[in-house]
DNA sequence: ATTAGAAAAACCGACTAACAGTCTGTATGA
DNA sequence: TCATACAGACTGTTAGTCGGTTTTTCTAAT
């Protein structure tokens, strides 16, 4: 049962900080709804913040799986790097999870995903753009530190629904022209990002 | 003593946070430090986050007031472009402020900057670009989105200290991109911003 | 012009409720 | 018997409230 518990007031938590909000969702709630005790609690974690990072892990690390899932797939260079960097934004059946990270209570939580994101995202991404610069279809030094940007433009971009199709046009260009590729190689993105968030 | 007493309470509440950072900084420890009771400073204030945007506004403010400066200049376009850009960032003299906007406990301020910094940041550097493309020297369409990605980026890439010598690169090389620049033109950012943060 | 007195603005500090985290245990299984 | 797993009362700190007091400002009658 020790696992097990664990892995149960994750879940339990993370529901409850998508629905209601980190901030919102005190301890006692949490313990509440897990029917434990605060000790309990405090045995597994050593703090709320600790919890917070630990189902933030496990919501990028979902995220991580499903994108990951375009490097092995016989498409275009450009739509794999697409794929890629739309399938680490929460997608339309985690429209929930957008709102909460986008709610003034969730700054911390919110924060915190972009950073990790980041992190995890640079590394499934870096193949990708190898790949394509061998191919002749990219052309560009610096690989790290422009998917570094492009991830930040992602993140702050997309992830608040009050995005544009002025946005996404922009965004299109940027990336074009900071990884080299041809221009409107990657039109194709306008129809993914809106159909996914938009929808 | 009534508009003054307001301005004093924000000039200490300012010092603490940028000093122990927003969460560690009590309201009891405020109305210590300013020597009056609780309830004046409810009196004058609706709640702590109250002063914490209100705090914001006023560095903010600073912030474009040196930077408007630029607009007035006889200096190159892309000088001016970027003169504003980093001047939107916490100054030398400053450097308290950019360690405490990326301290772990003052995320929600940092946010709160990085949103009022993009959204008072757009319209001045809307005049500056509208100036480029006239003169032939700028080249690009949908301006307010771009200034909206420049800012993020700007934001994101040079507020923690963690920048490297490649980021710089890119960045300058993504700005000249993006705006439809000559390539090279930017490339004296590399000194300025090298020389603001990292000096 | 002076002043009583009413009204409004400025201020006080004890209080509350909610919260994260602690501590001293007890039960249970190896 | 020893470690793992759990319990729940308790503490300290916090943002915010509330009923009351002082100070200033305005009004009006002398």
């Amino acid at each position: 049962m020790s696992k097990n518990r664990k892995q149960e007031l994750l879940e339990i938590a993370y529901k409850m900080f998508i629905t209601k909000g980190y901030d919102n969702t005190s301890v006692d709630e949490i313990i509440k709804e897990a029917d434990i005790a605060k000790g309990t609690f405090y045995y597994y974690f050593d703090s709320k913040d600790e919890v917070l990072d630990l189902v933030i892990n496990d919501m990028i690390d979902k995220e991580i799986i499903v994108a990951s899932k375009y490097i092995e797939m016989q498409i275009p260079i450009e739509q794999k790097l697409i794929g890629i960097i739309t399938s680490l934004r929460p997608s339309i059946d985690e429209k929930n999870i957008a709102i909460a990270l986008n709610d003034d209570t969730n700054i911390k939580m919110h924060r915190k995903y972009n950073d990790k994101l980041i992190d995890s995202g640079t590394k499934l991404l870096k193949e990708i753009i190898l790949e394509g610069i061998n191919k002749g279809i990219f052309n560009c030094n610096n690989i790290e530190e422009r998917i570094k940007l492009l991830l930040i433009m992602s993140n702050e971009l997309f992830d608040n629904n009050n995005y544009s199709e002025k946005d996404i046009e922009v965004f299109v260009d940027t990336t074009e022209k900071m990884l080299g590729a041809s221009k409107g190689s990657m039109n194709f993105i306008a129809n993914l990002i809106g159909g996914k968030y938009n929808g």
